[in-house]
DNA sequence: ACCTGAACACCGTTCAAGT
DNA sequence: ACCTGAACACCGTTCAAGT
């Protein structure tokens, strides 16, 4: 029998129901690859032909509406933080429980899509729903009583431990379930029986490690940053502009 | 004239003098894995037949010594940790100077290649010199005060903020040019050119915000972490380290 | 204007064939 | 035992052709 180069529309998944003209949009594009994304494994699963197959449309037809695959992650991107900011309150009266919550909401919502977060926490997308992210990270600094300089620059050490924590937390969802829980062995068995001898902290400590992207991870890091920025904040210019209102201005 | 569909050995960069029969082992490999990594863009940079043209070897050589492309690439990981520790001097009498030094010193190492750090800080290679670089920080946590229950959470935080970073600014390097110096441009000049009214706090900060995976951005985090675990250590355990340390100014 | 189909230049990986 | 060459099943992307 002969053996098809591409699998043929019967050995794939059923297309959905094919589209009349026209009826392709960027938004309807965007939907359907966050879709994909939050089910395929990698970002290498995020494909055209997966893509045009939940579509079902030919997978080239999508770059009539995206110059291509990285124009296409970069409005997802946009996509996840349109859905942080739609699921965060209004910044209140405590600048470290916003910043926390504004933390943990962007963890949360980015690991419901490994695919693309694996990649895009590496990029700028330099558009508005991600300006707003910025800017309240920005604002709650200014509100711990940094100087514009010192919050610029605890700015950058946050948004990085946050933006790595979600390339390490969906970079491991990212794998593929045969490595992932072979690296998961590797703790609960390879960690745990070496010679006391040669690793007396990781014969005491091994069996006590949290599980590699548990979640909690993340918020112990957090809550850990937070307290030195706190506390840098005390030592600083803090108390002369504790009065002043939320209102920083500049 | 007809056009081949894979680039012939005059088309492609000249290989490296051929090698006689037999001569081809993991360590060479490795070797050039390596080099071919410090030089190439990402991890897709790193190909079978890049590394068949640095060892003067058909592409498909390279499956008599490593099962396949992620086997190899932990094997590079491996020799990446070896390297780590042949450059850290023996622990001394500061925990939190230890801990400081084997973070700063890994992040250099990993990110002298990028192509793979990108892809292996996800990943557990559970083998020797991985052990010992843990064995380490648990050590460092453990001289902290902590009992064995916190060494051990602090221990994976920690090792997820270093790893998370390198992940983040490995990947970054890794990006096609084109691609890096669009997403810096994004941050000296669109997060400049802010509207006051809706942005006031980046109007304020965006010109004093660090770049993106300045080295320095690691040490601020990794001193505000480190002073936040010393500060959890001195209410249980140790508190005997208070004025030591050499003022981790930032 | 929008979508399809075929083609191109790559990938990693397998395997029969050479030495 | 070790390496080569050809093939396979994918990729993203381009482009002429259809409607």
């Amino acid at each position: 029998m002969p053996s098809p180069r591409r699998h043929t529309a019967a050995a794939g998944p059923a297309p959905r129901r094919r589209r009349s003209r026209g009826e392709l949009e960027r938004r309807l594009i965007v939907d359907a690859a966050l879709a994909v994304s939050a089910r395929e494994e990698g970002y290498e699963g995020l494909t055209f032909q997966a893509l045009g197959d939940e579509l079902g449309v030919h997978p080239t037809a999508i770059y009539r509406h995206f110059r291509d695959k990285d124009e296409l992650m970069l409005t997802l991107v946009e996509a996840i933080h349109a859905e942080v900011l739609a699921g965060l309150p209004p910044p209140g009266t405590d600048w470290a429980a916003d910043l926390r919550l504004l933390a943990l909401r962007s963890y949360e919502v980015f690991l419901r899509f490994p695919a693309i977060s694996q990649v895009a926490a590496v990029r700028t997308t330099r558009s508005e729903n991600e300006f707003q992210v910025v800017e309240r990270i920005v604002g709650c600094l200014q509100r711990a009583g940094f100087d514009d300089a010192d919050a610029a620059v605890y700015y950058r050490a946050f948004s990085d431990v946050l933006l790595g924590y979600v390339a390490l937390d969906a970079g491991f969802a990212a794998l593929r379930p045969a490595t992932r829980e072979g690296d998961l062995r590797a703790w609960s068995v390879n960690y745990r029986s070496l010679p006391a001898e040669r690793f007396p902290g990781l014969a005491a400590t091994a069996a006590l490690i949290p599980a590699v992207a548990d979640p909690a991870n993340f918020t112990t890091a957090l809550d850990l940053l937070i307290e030195a920025i706190r506390a840098r904040a005390g030592k600083g210019g803090e108390r002369c502009e504790a009065g002043t209102g939320p209102a920083a201005g500049r």
